[in-house]
DNA sequence: CGTATACTTGATCGTTATCAAGGCCTGTGG
DNA sequence: CCACAGGCCTTGATAACGATCAAGTATACG
């Protein structure tokens, strides 16, 4: 998959279409005149090995990308969110299986036709490769946060991230939805269900979230938050001194 | 960083430039008249966060890419071998840090003059793709190990990935070369030192490896070691039929 | 040959998985 | 509107795996 990751790259993708309607100048504006279909929650859009045929641009809702292990367990390897493109495999089969975890509204696009126009377009290339490297990065925080992370730091990575997706579209929220289950999540970041509920329960009780019904959180301490995330930088400490490396190689 | 992943693949982006030695076919011949440099074991090739000036074609040694995390704990995201590309980050700033784990032999390259001249090439532009795809896959394949594999499985994979390496170059070959320390093993892995070392004896005992010498280690029982490695293939049993998905969702 | 480093092995502890049970929403049908 | 069923989530008790702490051993390099 590919996400549109940080606020500034999310937003020049957008900006030129809209200067310059008539040549798709942006990568969404490819999928513009494609017809609206719908998926269902728990919907699969397609399964990992599939001849990747399309891509999808996803308009509303949220999907799950992930691998079934040889013995049935699941890896969740991202969640994509609207404006997102999925299935940019750029093999023959995808590498994964997507899922809706909302109902969700795409556009399909074929991939032969994406990857010509794209290949021979100068404007659209860099964008490609742009979103490339974005979710290469994030596919490396990802690694970093099951490497070496605890529960907690986990969840609290997770919370963080959703947060500063919501902050993008809008400042001062600080109430987060989490439409996927909490199965969904664990699966995501390496942990069992019980571990993420322990997690968040001792969060609440720290006075870190706040609960706001099933699906949602309330993010009370963002700072603190941070913190816990254990991601030096995220609230702008990177200008912070470098604090003991000498307690460097803890745990693991 | 950027490697030449599965065998077919890292054989057609060679064999091409032998037709056409004079038009660069293959990504490497951009490389081909720039000076060789080396780097001493241990020596950093650049920094996370470096100006991304230039890419490199690792000629030959091995090198580890890794992050560094706030508290000092390191994750190596991958190791890397003749004929891969380092720092195709396509970013202005590299992703991560490389360093050398043996002497190395490397090519320089402007990576202004990489991009644009894989830009306008489309017969590189594609290899340039497949390269990042199959970067991506390993990047996958690394979170699923980290996700939900335990110290066993995870260190018959990587022996694994090893092995299949070796044997692209020389079939029939059991003896493979491990450069790297235990503690960069254990980095990459996400587990620590000792217990890879215990590991390592306990394939030992079980008389799946046999020792030959620090840096190197001798695969007697390479379809155990697949099947260990918990990989559902590898070794061609992704014909065989899906054992027992009741088992699902075991342990993590 | 001796020292430093890398590796191995052992004992113990802690975090998280696992097993098990109970509570809480959601939707459905009476 | 209420009762009930089935997920989904939470909480508790226990156990296992791997981290940590601590020696001890091999290997490389001067």
């Amino acid at each position: 998959m590919l996400s549109a990751n940080s606020a500034e790259r999310a937003q020049s993708y957008n900006e030129v279409v809209v200067a310059f309607d008539a040549a798709p100048i942006c990568l969404q504006s490819l999928f513009s005149k494609q017809p609206l279909e719908q998926l269902d929650a728990g919907g699969t859009l397609f399964f990992e090995g599939d001849q990747a045929k399309h891509l999808f641009e996803l308009v509303e809702g949220v999907l799950r990308v992930f691998k079934i292990m040889a013995d049935g367990r699941r890896v969740i390897t991202g969640f994509l969110y609207p404006g997102d493109l999925v299935g940019v495999s750029l093999r023959n089969h995808y590498l994964y299986s997507a899922e809706a975890v909302t109902p969700v509204r795409l556009r399909r696009f074929s991939r032969k036709v994406f990857e010509d126009t794209v290949g021979s377009s100068p404007e659209l290339r860099p964008l490609l490769l742009a979103r490339l490297c974005d979710e290469m990065a994030a596919a490396q925080d990802q690694m970093v946060l099951l490497s070496c992370k605890n529960a907690e730091e986990r969840l609290c990575s997770f919370l963080l991230r959703q947060l500063q997706r919501k902050r993008e579209q809008d400042r001062s929220c600080s109430i987060v939805d989490l439409p996927m289950t909490r199965l969904d999540i664990a699966d995501y970041l390496g942990l069992t269900i019980e571990t993420v509920s322990r997690t968040m329960t001792r969060l609440t009780n720290k006075g870190i979230v706040g609960p706001a019904g099933r699906h949602s959180i309330r993010i009370l301490k963002a700072r603190m938050l941070a913190h816990l995330a254990g991601e030096g930088d995220e609230c702008d400490d990177r200008y912070s001194p470098v604090i003991s490396l000498d307690d460097a190689r803890r745990r693991h």
